[in-house]
DNA sequence: CGGGAGATTGACTGATCTCAACCCGGGTGG
DNA sequence: CCACCCGGGTTGAGATCAGTCAATCTCCCG
Protein backbone atom coordinates (compact mmCIF):
# COMPACT_ATOMS: atom_id res chain seq x y z
CA UNK A 1 0.00 0.00 0.00
CA UNK A 2 2.70 2.20 -0.33
CA UNK A 3 1.98 4.13 -3.48
CA UNK A 4 2.76 7.28 -2.04
CA UNK A 5 6.65 6.47 -2.92
CA UNK A 6 5.63 5.70 -6.51
CA UNK A 7 3.29 8.58 -6.86
CA UNK A 8 5.86 10.95 -5.86
CA UNK A 9 8.55 9.53 -8.12
CA UNK A 10 6.80 9.23 -11.34
CA UNK A 11 3.56 10.94 -11.88
CA UNK A 12 2.10 14.39 -12.34
CA UNK A 13 1.62 14.40 -8.48
CA UNK A 14 5.50 13.77 -7.86
CA UNK A 15 6.76 17.20 -5.14
CA UNK A 16 3.03 17.25 -4.01
CA UNK A 17 3.15 18.64 -0.19
CA UNK A 18 2.11 16.54 2.68
CA UNK A 19 -1.39 18.14 3.06
CA UNK A 20 -2.01 17.77 -0.54
CA UNK A 21 -1.27 13.64 -0.80
CA UNK A 22 -3.40 13.36 2.06
CA UNK A 23 -5.72 14.47 0.03
CA UNK A 24 -5.65 12.45 -2.53
CA UNK A 25 -5.07 9.10 -0.25
CA UNK A 26 -7.83 9.85 1.40
CA UNK A 27 -10.43 6.84 1.70
CA UNK A 28 -8.93 6.06 -1.44
CA UNK A 29 -7.15 2.86 -2.43
CA UNK A 30 -6.14 0.77 -5.78
CA UNK A 31 -7.92 -1.44 -7.73
CA UNK A 32 -6.89 -4.29 -9.93
CA UNK A 33 -7.78 -5.52 -13.32
CA UNK A 34 -7.21 -7.93 -15.51
CA UNK A 35 -6.04 -8.50 -19.42
CA UNK A 36 -9.53 -7.83 -21.60
CA UNK A 37 -10.94 -5.57 -18.91
CA UNK A 38 -12.39 -2.33 -19.91
CA UNK A 39 -11.94 0.27 -17.50
CA UNK A 40 -14.29 3.18 -19.47
CA UNK A 41 -15.85 3.37 -23.32
CA UNK A 42 -16.56 5.96 -25.57
CA UNK A 43 -19.15 8.00 -24.38
CA UNK A 44 -19.07 7.14 -20.22
CA UNK A 45 -19.26 9.63 -18.17
CA UNK A 46 -15.67 9.88 -16.00
CA UNK A 47 -15.47 11.02 -12.33
CA UNK A 48 -11.63 11.00 -12.02
CA UNK A 49 -8.12 10.35 -13.19
CA UNK A 50 -6.95 6.71 -13.10
CA UNK A 51 -3.48 6.71 -12.56
CA UNK A 52 -1.63 3.45 -13.80
CA UNK A 53 0.13 1.69 -11.12
CA UNK A 54 1.38 -1.14 -12.62
CA UNK A 55 0.20 -3.34 -16.57
CA UNK A 56 -0.46 -1.43 -19.97
CA UNK A 57 -3.51 -0.06 -21.15
CA UNK A 58 -4.34 0.54 -24.55
CA UNK A 59 -6.57 3.96 -25.45
CA UNK A 60 -8.79 3.96 -28.73
CA UNK A 61 -11.05 5.20 -30.71
CA UNK A 62 -13.68 3.01 -32.51
CA UNK A 63 -14.40 4.27 -36.14
CA UNK A 64 -17.50 4.21 -37.56
CA UNK A 65 -17.14 1.02 -39.27
CA UNK A 66 -16.13 -0.67 -36.32
CA UNK A 67 -12.19 -0.50 -36.45
CA UNK A 68 -10.51 0.75 -33.45
CA UNK A 69 -7.69 3.40 -33.72
CA UNK A 70 -5.31 3.06 -30.96
CA UNK A 71 -4.30 6.52 -29.91
CA UNK A 72 -1.69 5.37 -27.02
CA UNK A 73 -0.41 2.55 -24.94
CA UNK A 74 -0.50 3.66 -21.00
CA UNK A 75 1.58 2.29 -18.76
CA UNK A 76 3.03 3.18 -14.99
CA UNK A 77 3.19 6.83 -14.26
CA UNK A 78 1.07 7.63 -17.18
CA UNK A 79 -2.76 8.96 -15.82
CA UNK A 80 -5.97 7.76 -17.79
CA UNK A 81 -8.93 9.54 -18.04
CA UNK A 82 -7.61 13.28 -17.69
CA UNK A 83 -9.26 15.06 -20.52
CA UNK A 84 -12.55 14.39 -19.66
CA UNK A 85 -12.13 15.02 -15.99
CA UNK A 86 -10.76 18.01 -17.13
CA UNK A 87 -13.22 18.98 -19.91
CA UNK A 88 -16.30 17.31 -18.00
CA UNK A 89 -17.31 15.79 -21.63
CA UNK A 90 -18.25 12.24 -22.10
CA UNK A 91 -15.33 10.23 -22.61
CA UNK A 92 -14.13 10.32 -26.04
CA UNK A 93 -11.91 6.67 -26.65
CA UNK A 94 -12.34 3.79 -24.48
CA UNK A 95 -9.47 2.23 -22.79
CA UNK A 96 -9.02 -1.66 -22.05
CA UNK A 97 -6.07 -3.67 -20.32
CA UNK A 98 -3.54 -5.06 -22.36
CA UNK A 99 -1.27 -6.48 -19.38
CA UNK A 100 -2.71 -6.99 -15.97
CA UNK A 101 -2.97 -3.52 -14.63
CA UNK A 102 -3.62 -2.21 -10.68
CA UNK A 103 -4.76 1.54 -11.20
CA UNK A 104 -5.41 4.24 -9.00
CA UNK A 105 -8.49 5.99 -8.99
CA UNK A 106 -8.58 9.91 -7.78
CA UNK A 107 -11.53 11.99 -7.91
CA UNK A 108 -12.00 14.97 -10.39
CA UNK A 109 -13.14 17.31 -7.13
CA UNK A 110 -9.68 16.43 -5.60
CA UNK A 111 -7.95 17.11 -9.36
CA UNK A 112 -9.25 20.55 -9.92
CA UNK A 113 -9.06 21.52 -6.34
CA UNK A 114 -5.85 20.76 -6.58
CA UNK A 115 -5.44 22.43 -10.03
CA UNK A 116 -6.83 25.91 -8.27
CA UNK A 117 -4.69 25.66 -5.39
CA UNK A 118 -1.58 24.38 -6.15
CA UNK A 119 0.22 26.35 -8.75
CA UNK A 120 2.92 23.65 -9.64
CA UNK A 121 0.81 21.09 -9.72
CA UNK A 122 -1.61 22.88 -12.33
CA UNK A 123 1.80 23.19 -14.42
CA UNK A 124 2.44 19.57 -14.34
CA UNK A 125 -0.88 18.82 -15.67
CA UNK A 126 -0.50 21.38 -18.42
CA UNK A 127 2.52 20.00 -19.48
CA UNK A 128 1.83 16.49 -19.73
CA UNK A 129 -1.34 17.06 -21.72
CA UNK A 130 1.40 19.32 -23.65
CA UNK A 131 2.97 16.43 -24.79
CA UNK A 132 0.54 14.29 -25.52
CA UNK A 133 -0.48 17.26 -27.44
CA UNK A 134 2.58 17.05 -29.61
CA UNK A 135 2.44 13.64 -29.60
CA UNK A 136 -0.98 13.57 -31.24
CA UNK A 137 0.15 15.87 -33.91
CA UNK A 138 2.98 14.07 -35.08
CA UNK A 139 1.14 11.02 -35.54
CA UNK A 140 -1.29 12.92 -37.60
CA UNK A 141 1.38 13.82 -40.11
CA UNK A 142 2.78 10.60 -39.89
CA UNK A 143 -0.80 8.92 -40.81
CA UNK A 144 -1.53 11.38 -43.49
CA UNK A 145 1.37 11.47 -44.82
CA UNK A 146 3.57 8.05 -44.18
CA UNK A 147 3.24 5.03 -46.18
CA UNK A 148 2.37 1.71 -43.75
CA UNK A 149 5.43 0.39 -44.23
CA UNK A 150 7.14 3.57 -42.81
CA UNK A 151 4.58 3.82 -39.53
CA UNK A 152 4.77 -0.29 -38.92
CA UNK A 153 8.59 0.67 -38.39
CA UNK A 154 8.24 3.31 -36.58
CA UNK A 155 6.08 2.11 -34.04
CA UNK A 156 8.27 -0.59 -33.33
CA UNK A 157 11.03 1.79 -32.93
CA UNK A 158 8.45 3.48 -30.46
CA UNK A 159 7.57 0.46 -28.57
CA UNK A 160 11.21 -0.36 -27.91
CA UNK A 161 11.62 2.94 -26.46
CA UNK A 162 8.64 3.09 -24.36
CA UNK A 163 8.62 -0.56 -23.23
CA UNK A 164 12.20 -1.18 -24.12
CA UNK A 165 13.59 -4.68 -24.73
CA UNK A 166 15.42 -7.39 -23.35
CA UNK A 167 18.68 -8.44 -23.15
CA UNK A 168 17.61 -10.27 -26.37
CA UNK A 169 16.62 -7.05 -27.65
CA UNK A 170 12.92 -8.69 -27.44
CA UNK A 171 10.29 -6.42 -27.22
CA UNK A 172 8.56 -6.69 -23.77
CA UNK A 173 5.46 -5.65 -24.35
CA UNK A 174 3.15 -8.93 -26.19
CA UNK A 175 0.51 -7.11 -28.99
CA UNK A 176 -1.90 -9.07 -31.15
CA UNK A 177 -1.71 -8.43 -35.07
CA UNK A 178 -4.24 -6.51 -34.97
CA UNK A 179 -3.56 -4.19 -31.95
CA UNK A 180 -0.50 -3.66 -33.93
CA UNK A 181 -2.57 -2.56 -37.01
CA UNK A 182 -4.66 -0.76 -34.65
CA UNK A 183 -1.92 1.30 -34.00
CA UNK A 184 -0.39 2.02 -37.33
CA UNK A 185 -3.70 2.40 -38.60
CA UNK A 186 -4.16 -0.14 -41.54
CA UNK A 187 -5.33 -3.39 -41.85
CA UNK A 188 -4.30 -7.06 -40.01
CA UNK A 189 -2.79 -9.05 -42.54
CA UNK A 190 -1.06 -5.69 -43.87
CA UNK A 191 1.21 -5.52 -40.54
CA UNK A 192 1.53 -9.21 -41.22
CA UNK A 193 2.54 -9.31 -44.61
CA UNK A 194 5.50 -6.44 -43.61
CA UNK A 195 6.54 -8.03 -40.48
CA UNK A 196 7.54 -10.94 -42.36
CA UNK A 197 9.27 -8.42 -44.99
CA UNK A 198 10.82 -6.80 -42.38
CA UNK A 199 11.96 -10.40 -41.03
CA UNK A 200 13.33 -11.43 -44.59
CA UNK A 201 15.26 -8.44 -44.72
CA UNK A 202 16.81 -9.40 -41.34
CA UNK A 203 15.45 -6.33 -39.64
CA UNK A 204 13.52 -8.25 -36.87
CA UNK A 205 12.72 -11.83 -35.80
CA UNK A 206 9.38 -13.03 -35.00
CA UNK A 207 8.04 -16.05 -33.08
CA UNK A 208 4.61 -15.48 -31.79
CA UNK A 209 4.00 -12.70 -30.52
CA UNK A 210 7.85 -12.34 -29.67
CA UNK A 211 9.43 -9.66 -31.68
CA UNK A 212 13.16 -9.17 -31.58
CA UNK A 213 14.70 -6.27 -33.00
CA UNK A 214 18.18 -6.92 -34.86
CA UNK A 215 18.83 -3.94 -36.82
CA UNK A 216 17.26 -1.17 -35.50
CA UNK A 217 19.40 1.60 -37.28
CA UNK A 218 17.54 0.16 -40.54
CA UNK A 219 14.16 0.02 -39.04
CA UNK A 220 14.81 3.86 -37.86
CA UNK A 221 15.99 4.76 -41.24
CA UNK A 222 12.97 3.02 -43.03
CA UNK A 223 10.33 5.12 -40.49
CA UNK A 224 12.12 8.24 -41.92
CA UNK A 225 11.81 9.64 -38.53
CA UNK B 1 -6.33 49.70 -28.36
CA UNK B 2 -9.36 48.03 -26.40
CA UNK B 3 -8.56 44.76 -26.64
CA UNK B 4 -8.89 44.51 -23.00
CA UNK B 5 -12.88 43.82 -24.06
CA UNK B 6 -12.08 41.45 -26.38
CA UNK B 7 -9.39 39.54 -24.29
CA UNK B 8 -11.80 39.62 -21.78
CA UNK B 9 -15.10 38.16 -23.29
CA UNK B 10 -13.99 36.19 -26.15
CA UNK B 11 -10.10 33.56 -24.88
CA UNK B 12 -9.09 31.67 -22.10
CA UNK B 13 -7.60 35.38 -20.57
CA UNK B 14 -11.68 36.14 -19.76
CA UNK B 15 -12.89 36.58 -15.93
CA UNK B 16 -9.07 37.64 -15.31
CA UNK B 17 -9.03 40.33 -12.52
CA UNK B 18 -7.64 43.74 -12.86
CA UNK B 19 -4.32 43.28 -11.52
CA UNK B 20 -3.83 39.78 -13.88
CA UNK B 21 -5.18 42.00 -16.88
CA UNK B 22 -2.49 44.73 -16.48
CA UNK B 23 0.40 42.32 -16.31
CA UNK B 24 -0.81 41.32 -19.52
CA UNK B 25 -1.53 44.71 -20.90
CA UNK B 26 2.49 46.08 -19.68
CA UNK B 27 4.24 47.53 -22.35
CA UNK B 28 3.00 45.27 -24.46
CA UNK B 29 0.62 45.76 -28.17
CA UNK B 30 -0.46 44.03 -31.17
CA UNK B 31 1.20 43.60 -33.82
CA UNK B 32 -0.34 43.27 -37.80
CA UNK B 33 0.71 40.17 -40.50
CA UNK B 34 -0.13 40.13 -43.83
CA UNK B 35 -1.22 36.98 -45.49
CA UNK B 36 1.52 34.55 -46.17
CA UNK B 37 3.61 35.82 -43.46
CA UNK B 38 5.31 33.21 -41.28
CA UNK B 39 4.66 34.01 -37.38
CA UNK B 40 6.99 31.19 -36.18
CA UNK B 41 7.84 27.94 -38.20
CA UNK B 42 9.00 24.62 -37.00
CA UNK B 43 12.18 24.31 -34.50
CA UNK B 44 12.10 27.78 -33.28
CA UNK B 45 12.44 29.21 -30.10
CA UNK B 46 8.22 30.45 -28.69
CA UNK B 47 8.91 33.17 -26.60
CA UNK B 48 4.86 33.56 -25.42
CA UNK B 49 1.58 33.17 -26.79
CA UNK B 50 0.17 34.61 -29.72
CA UNK B 51 -3.49 35.69 -29.27
CA UNK B 52 -5.53 36.19 -32.59
CA UNK B 53 -7.37 39.50 -32.75
CA UNK B 54 -8.18 39.03 -36.22
CA UNK B 55 -7.54 36.81 -39.04
CA UNK B 56 -6.46 33.25 -39.74
CA UNK B 57 -3.36 31.59 -39.08
CA UNK B 58 -2.64 27.95 -40.74
CA UNK B 59 -1.11 26.03 -38.18
CA UNK B 60 1.39 22.98 -40.03
CA UNK B 61 3.50 20.69 -39.82
CA UNK B 62 5.82 19.59 -43.09
CA UNK B 63 6.34 16.45 -43.29
CA UNK B 64 9.41 14.07 -44.64
CA UNK B 65 8.74 14.75 -48.34
CA UNK B 66 8.53 18.34 -48.06
CA UNK B 67 4.36 18.30 -47.85
CA UNK B 68 1.92 19.81 -45.47
CA UNK B 69 -0.09 18.86 -43.26
CA UNK B 70 -2.69 21.56 -41.74
CA UNK B 71 -3.37 20.76 -38.07
CA UNK B 72 -5.79 23.15 -37.50
CA UNK B 73 -6.94 26.84 -38.64
CA UNK B 74 -6.78 29.54 -35.71
CA UNK B 75 -8.85 32.32 -35.73
CA UNK B 76 -9.58 35.35 -33.48
CA UNK B 77 -9.65 34.66 -29.95
CA UNK B 78 -7.68 31.42 -30.29
CA UNK B 79 -3.85 31.00 -29.14
CA UNK B 80 -1.20 29.90 -31.15
CA UNK B 81 2.46 28.76 -29.56
CA UNK B 82 0.96 27.60 -26.45
CA UNK B 83 2.00 23.89 -26.52
CA UNK B 84 5.87 24.87 -26.75
CA UNK B 85 5.65 27.96 -24.54
CA UNK B 86 4.23 25.85 -22.14
CA UNK B 87 6.90 23.06 -22.36
CA UNK B 88 9.56 25.41 -23.06
CA UNK B 89 10.27 22.62 -26.17
CA UNK B 90 10.79 24.18 -29.57
CA UNK B 91 8.24 24.61 -32.16
CA UNK B 92 6.86 21.61 -33.70
CA UNK B 93 4.53 23.29 -35.79
CA UNK B 94 4.77 26.26 -38.55
CA UNK B 95 2.32 29.28 -38.30
CA UNK B 96 1.57 30.89 -41.21
CA UNK B 97 -1.37 33.56 -42.27
CA UNK B 98 -3.93 32.45 -44.43
CA UNK B 99 -6.01 36.08 -43.92
CA UNK B 100 -4.52 39.52 -42.64
CA UNK B 101 -4.05 39.21 -39.45
CA UNK B 102 -3.28 41.05 -36.20
CA UNK B 103 -1.83 39.02 -33.05
CA UNK B 104 -1.33 39.91 -29.97
CA UNK B 105 1.67 38.83 -27.82
CA UNK B 106 1.85 37.20 -24.42
CA UNK B 107 5.64 36.36 -22.81
CA UNK B 108 5.82 33.03 -21.79
CA UNK B 109 6.96 34.24 -17.85
CA UNK B 110 3.68 36.09 -17.74
CA UNK B 111 1.84 33.10 -18.73
CA UNK B 112 3.42 30.94 -16.30
CA UNK B 113 2.90 32.98 -13.98
CA UNK B 114 -0.60 33.64 -14.11
CA UNK B 115 -0.64 29.43 -14.00
CA UNK B 116 1.06 29.54 -11.06
CA UNK B 117 -1.21 32.05 -9.15
CA UNK B 118 -4.47 31.90 -10.62
CA UNK B 119 -6.21 28.81 -10.51
CA UNK B 120 -9.26 29.78 -12.53
CA UNK B 121 -6.62 30.84 -15.07
CA UNK B 122 -4.87 27.59 -15.44
CA UNK B 123 -8.01 25.37 -15.37
CA UNK B 124 -8.99 27.31 -18.37
CA UNK B 125 -5.32 26.60 -20.44
CA UNK B 126 -5.89 23.05 -19.18
CA UNK B 127 -9.43 23.36 -21.09
CA UNK B 128 -8.14 24.88 -24.00
CA UNK B 129 -5.46 21.92 -24.18
CA UNK B 130 -7.90 18.98 -23.46
CA UNK B 131 -9.83 20.42 -26.02
CA UNK B 132 -7.18 20.62 -28.60
CA UNK B 133 -6.25 16.49 -27.93
CA UNK B 134 -9.98 15.79 -28.40
CA UNK B 135 -9.80 17.33 -31.51
CA UNK B 136 -6.63 16.08 -32.03
CA UNK B 137 -7.79 12.43 -31.26
CA UNK B 138 -11.13 12.47 -33.49
CA UNK B 139 -8.66 14.06 -36.51
CA UNK B 140 -6.17 11.14 -35.89
CA UNK B 141 -8.80 8.63 -36.17
CA UNK B 142 -11.04 9.83 -39.48
CA UNK B 143 -7.39 10.58 -41.30
CA UNK B 144 -6.87 6.60 -39.89
CA UNK B 145 -9.91 5.28 -40.96
CA UNK B 146 -12.02 7.09 -43.74
CA UNK B 147 -12.08 7.61 -47.11
CA UNK B 148 -10.84 11.08 -48.58
CA UNK B 149 -13.96 11.42 -50.10
CA UNK B 150 -15.59 11.63 -46.14
CA UNK B 151 -12.94 13.63 -44.69
CA UNK B 152 -13.39 16.58 -47.41
CA UNK B 153 -17.29 16.19 -46.80
CA UNK B 154 -16.17 16.43 -43.12
CA UNK B 155 -13.40 19.38 -43.70
CA UNK B 156 -16.04 21.70 -45.78
CA UNK B 157 -18.98 21.24 -42.98
CA UNK B 158 -15.99 21.85 -40.24
CA UNK B 159 -15.35 25.30 -42.21
CA UNK B 160 -19.04 26.16 -42.53
CA UNK B 161 -19.00 25.42 -38.44
CA UNK B 162 -15.80 27.35 -37.69
CA UNK B 163 -16.06 30.46 -40.37
CA UNK B 164 -19.75 30.33 -41.15
CA UNK B 165 -21.46 31.14 -44.29
CA UNK B 166 -22.55 34.25 -45.86
CA UNK B 167 -26.41 34.70 -46.61
CA UNK B 168 -25.88 32.60 -50.21
CA UNK B 169 -24.60 29.90 -47.42
CA UNK B 170 -20.54 30.46 -49.20
CA UNK B 171 -17.59 29.60 -47.21
CA UNK B 172 -16.36 32.80 -45.37
CA UNK B 173 -12.86 31.12 -45.87
CA UNK B 174 -10.96 31.32 -48.67
CA UNK B 175 -8.53 28.38 -49.27
CA UNK B 176 -6.09 27.10 -52.34
CA UNK B 177 -6.98 23.48 -53.40
CA UNK B 178 -4.08 22.96 -51.95
CA UNK B 179 -4.31 24.00 -48.49
CA UNK B 180 -7.68 22.11 -48.39
CA UNK B 181 -5.63 19.15 -49.51
CA UNK B 182 -3.05 19.67 -46.45
CA UNK B 183 -5.89 19.84 -44.34
CA UNK B 184 -7.81 16.61 -45.47
CA UNK B 185 -4.59 14.86 -45.60
CA UNK B 186 -4.43 13.91 -49.56
CA UNK B 187 -3.07 15.30 -52.97
CA UNK B 188 -4.29 18.52 -54.05
CA UNK B 189 -5.47 16.58 -57.63
CA UNK B 190 -7.85 14.32 -55.01
CA UNK B 191 -9.26 17.36 -53.56
CA UNK B 192 -9.89 18.80 -56.95
CA UNK B 193 -11.93 15.86 -58.45
CA UNK B 194 -13.88 15.19 -55.29
CA UNK B 195 -14.99 18.72 -55.51
CA UNK B 196 -16.10 18.64 -59.12
CA UNK B 197 -17.69 15.15 -58.07
CA UNK B 198 -19.91 16.92 -55.15
CA UNK B 199 -20.27 19.77 -57.60
CA UNK B 200 -21.87 17.70 -59.87
CA UNK B 201 -23.96 15.54 -57.34
CA UNK B 202 -25.58 19.03 -56.22
CA UNK B 203 -23.97 19.57 -53.09
CA UNK B 204 -22.13 22.10 -53.73
CA UNK B 205 -21.21 25.00 -56.13
CA UNK B 206 -18.27 26.48 -56.86
CA UNK B 207 -16.52 29.59 -58.70
CA UNK B 208 -12.76 29.92 -58.27
CA UNK B 209 -12.17 29.37 -54.37
CA UNK B 210 -15.85 30.30 -53.12
CA UNK B 211 -17.38 27.02 -52.09
CA UNK B 212 -21.36 27.05 -51.58
CA UNK B 213 -22.52 24.40 -49.70
CA UNK B 214 -26.04 23.74 -51.00
CA UNK B 215 -26.74 20.09 -49.32
CA UNK B 216 -25.35 20.38 -46.02
CA UNK B 217 -27.15 17.15 -44.56
CA UNK B 218 -26.01 15.34 -47.17
CA UNK B 219 -22.47 16.22 -46.52
CA UNK B 220 -23.03 15.29 -43.36
CA UNK B 221 -24.13 11.90 -44.52
CA UNK B 222 -21.15 11.38 -46.51
CA UNK B 223 -18.42 12.28 -44.10
CA UNK B 224 -20.15 9.81 -41.32
CA UNK B 225 -19.63 12.14 -38.28
C1' DC C 1 -11.11 -34.10 -29.54
C1' DG C 2 -13.89 -30.05 -30.97
C1' DG C 3 -14.03 -25.13 -30.89
C1' DG C 4 -12.38 -20.65 -31.26
C1' DA C 5 -9.10 -16.99 -31.56
C1' DG C 6 -5.41 -15.36 -33.80
C1' DA C 7 -2.01 -15.77 -37.63
C1' DT C 8 -0.96 -16.51 -42.46
C1' DT C 9 -1.25 -16.60 -47.36
C1' DG C 10 -3.06 -15.82 -51.99
C1' DA C 11 -5.91 -13.52 -55.30
C1' DC C 12 -8.28 -9.69 -56.52
C1' DT C 13 -9.86 -4.98 -56.48
C1' DG C 14 -9.92 -0.35 -56.30
C1' DA C 15 -9.08 4.07 -54.17
C1' DT C 16 -5.63 7.29 -54.48
C1' DC C 17 -1.23 8.99 -55.88
C1' DT C 18 1.98 10.50 -59.36
C1' DC C 19 3.28 12.39 -63.59
C1' DA C 20 2.53 15.20 -67.31
C1' DA C 21 0.12 18.19 -70.21
C1' DC C 22 -2.72 22.07 -70.46
C1' DC C 23 -5.56 26.01 -69.09
C1' DC C 24 -6.48 30.54 -67.15
C1' DG C 25 -6.00 35.16 -65.29
C1' DG C 26 -3.14 38.69 -63.54
C1' DG C 27 0.94 41.14 -63.47
C1' DT C 28 5.27 42.67 -65.53
C1' DG C 29 8.63 44.34 -68.47
C1' DG C 30 10.01 45.48 -73.02
C1' DC D 1 -0.01 46.96 -76.30
C1' DC D 2 1.56 42.49 -76.30
C1' DA D 3 4.38 38.50 -75.17
C1' DC D 4 5.69 36.05 -71.38
C1' DC D 5 5.66 34.15 -66.95
C1' DC D 6 3.93 32.26 -62.84
C1' DG D 7 0.91 30.51 -59.45
C1' DG D 8 -2.99 28.15 -59.18
C1' DG D 9 -6.49 24.98 -61.14
C1' DT D 10 -7.97 20.94 -64.22
C1' DT D 11 -7.89 16.75 -66.56
C1' DG D 12 -6.31 12.24 -68.20
C1' DA D 13 -3.61 8.01 -68.04
C1' DG D 14 -1.12 4.72 -65.68
C1' DA D 15 1.00 2.74 -61.70
C1' DT D 16 0.56 0.88 -57.07
C1' DC D 17 -0.14 0.62 -52.35
C1' DA D 18 -3.00 -1.36 -49.40
C1' DG D 19 -7.57 -3.07 -48.29
C1' DT D 20 -11.02 -6.91 -48.70
C1' DC D 21 -12.38 -11.61 -49.09
C1' DA D 22 -11.77 -16.24 -48.40
C1' DA D 23 -9.37 -20.37 -47.37
C1' DT D 24 -6.20 -22.54 -44.31
C1' DC D 25 -3.30 -23.22 -40.43
C1' DT D 26 -1.79 -23.30 -35.68
C1' DC D 27 -2.23 -23.17 -31.10
C1' DC D 28 -4.44 -23.39 -26.79
C1' DC D 29 -8.19 -24.62 -23.83
C1' DG D 30 -11.89 -26.95 -21.83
Amino acid sequence: MNYIDFLQKETIFKHLERKDIDLIFFDNDSKKYKRGQTIYGEGDKIKGFYCILKGIIKVFKTGFDGKDQIIRLAKPGDIIGFRSTITGELACTTTKVLEDSELFFIPGDVVKKLVKTNGDFAMNLLEMACNELREANNFLTDIAQKTVKERLAEVLIQLKRSFNTDKENVLQISLTREDLANMVGTATESVIRLLSEFKNDGLIELSGRRIKIVDEPMLVKLSNM
